[in-house]
DNA sequence: CTACGTGCAAACCATTTGCGACACC
DNA sequence: GGTGTCGCAAATGGTTTGCACGTAG
């Protein structure tokens, strides 16, 4: 029912101590909160989770800790896209290669991807409709600048 | 260097006739500002081209009128993801199925998905790292509402 | 001991809503 | 002429920030 998280939370202190993070009591009740919740937990979810164990939590320590996480890749998010609501200005069916540093969208034609093909049936009940595939990886501008960075 | 949008412009009204809204200046000139955008314009960058035409538009008029095409599917969005944050609990590789109708997000394992295929080169300069496929349907819930209001 | 982390409240930004005036059909 | 749309301003919801205090290393 209940699986053991200390493996796991071992290491997180690990990978805390590595990125120069301290390790704090919220911190590890946030991590912990992350690891417990199901599916695609929101802050508010943790922020809710987290209170059971420590009442007077404020919400912003776990937006601060949250973005910490992500820029130490101790956590991910569901999606790389702008949380604000950006349109298609091309119709034709595409794919989107997202940049994971400045998170510009480039577009890929449909048919410079190979049909994407399931092994299983989806998940009883789920109807599909159709699909596309978002790559991340890095825009020219930053592909060079990182490459410099590295060399 | 300017195409002509006359087509497209004549196939809106049509839609919008069918769909039942009005016919307004603002809505062709708002509809105008998508065909014109390069890539995946914001609400902002909307309303910006159409004050050029239409200086005393209101930002709300703007946004309302993008919900109304949404819903009526005269654009489409980038990404159905909610936008607000959301985070990975299943810290495995997976592929996503969200719902167009009610946004839940269903994980598929990795490996029920075949991998990709690239059938040419990623755009000059560009780095990909990984991806993933978004699969839009429905979900159960809303896949049993559907196809009872379809019967 | 000192830099980093926390809690609170206020600020911020994208988006939505309420409402009176106006225009499409 | 009546319903749907517009413009404005205020409300909302999610997220971030500034600052004084507290604590990990």
């Amino acid at each position: 029912m209940r699986p053991n998280l200390e493996p796991q939370m071992e290491e997180f202190r690990r990978r805390c101590r590595e990125a120069g993070l301290a390790l704090t009591h919220q911190r590890e009740m946030i991590y912990r909160a992350v690891l417990e919740s199901e599916g695609h937990p929101s802050p508010e979810g943790i922020y809710e989770r987290v209170k059971r164990r420590i009442p007077a939590i404020s919400l912003a320590t776990v937006y601060k800790n949250i973005r910490t996480f992500l820029e130490a890749g101790l956590v991910k998010e569901v999606t790389l896209h702008h949380g604000a609501l950006r349109l298609e200005s091309n119709p034709a069916e595409h794919h989107h290669l997202v940049c994971v540093r400045c998170r510009a969208i480039i577009d890929l034609d449909g048919d410079s991807v190979a049909p994407v093909r399931l092994r299983r049936k989806p998940p009883a009940g789920c109807r599909i409709l159709r699909y596309s595939v978002e790559f991340q990886g890095l825009c020219p501008g930053c592909a060079r600048k990182t490459t410099r960075n590295l060399s």
